[in-house]
DNA sequence: CGTCACGTTGAACATTCTCAACCCGAGTGG
DNA sequence: CCACTCGGGTTGAGAATGTTCAACGTGACG
């Protein structure tokens, strides 16, 4: 039994400045095939100190992670479970949007129901039955890995949702 | 109804960079009297740039965050109630013990069950039953605004606490 | 054609919430 | 000094939500 604590996509950063600690406190899996690039610290120290524009994007890029994070938290806490599935759904719907992954029927979105559920704290059985009633309700469709979101409006309605944590309008800069 | 995201202690630092943003998407309060230090984003910028062991010390601050929030999504999804509450109680004291404060025998805790219940994702009520629980057990106490651990030992074991992600060990300097 | 991973469903059970009552100690005004 | 109120804390009982276990369906692939 493992808590999936966050989804990556294309262009995502992970774990900018995990090397100065000395042991990780999580472990990250690809779900696909991926191209994955690696920085090492001392790159990593020249780009933040010789760019401040990409050390600023950087800053920024962690803020939305946390705020993704506080986002989760709050659906763990004080979300019923199709609330939280379909808050969830929004999210990645959104992001895939933002970085332009063709969204239009469907995303793709290449999650087992297990891995759903055990990214949402719930049982698959359950999540099954939540991703049933989903459906029933029009508001949309999970199937063969792709995400058709049938009614946006009572989607974003059932999970509460809102953006702004997602921060996709910046900060004019100072 | 609403989720309680972290519990900020003495010398704890939050939303670093938070300047970026256009908007919040979170808010923080006391619940105790307390002193405040700001910084202004130029402030802290010149601070990043001409410190460099400064700059690090709040990158590893930062992850340490980031750890604990990881730990409280761990909690919310994958641990029962009693587990949960178990886990919360090591961290805090943990970290109280961390920054020097006294807890022996007990540890000023100055939460209600009401905000340790809005922080933990469940009722108040159904938090006072756990806590009554762990009471019986002989784990830990906590009353009047102050935990004390009777069996430390134990409430670790219930928690399936791993201090890991607080990251007190931190790695030498490279 | 068998197998395997994944999805779907039913039924019994466990956990947690809701609602409602009551307790208690600290202030407060008469 | 007493009665009141108010913010916690505690407890019981029924209802809702989610889990467990076990069975079965279904498509891909060797």
């Amino acid at each position: 039994m493992r808590q999936i604590l966050a989804f990556l996509m294309p262009g995502d950063c992970c774990d900018l400045h995990v090397g100065l600690l000395e042991e990780m406190d999580h472990c990250i899996q690809a779900i696909t095939p991926a191209v994955v690039a690696t920085i090492t610290r001392v790159e990593m120290d020249d780009m933040m100190s010789q760019h401040p524009k990409i050390a600023k994007a950087l800053y920024i890029a962690q803020l939305v992670d946390e705020g993704t994070m506080r986002a989760w938290i709050t659906s763990m806490g004080r979300r019923t479970s199709i609330e939280r599935v379909a808050h969830l759904m929004c999210e990645l719907y959104l992001r895939g949007r933002n970085i332009g992954l063709p969204s239009e029927p469907e995303l793709a979105l290449p999650l087992s129901q297990a891995l759903l559920a055990d990214s949402l704290g719930m049982t698959a059985v359950h999540l099954n039955r939540i991703l049933k009633e989903l459906r029933l309700s029009g508001a949309m469709t999970l199937q063969r890995g792709s995400l058709l979101v049938r009614d946006a409006a009572k989607l974003v309605q059932i999970a509460g949702f809102d953006e702004n944590y997602l921060h996709r309008r910046l900060r004019r800069a100072a």
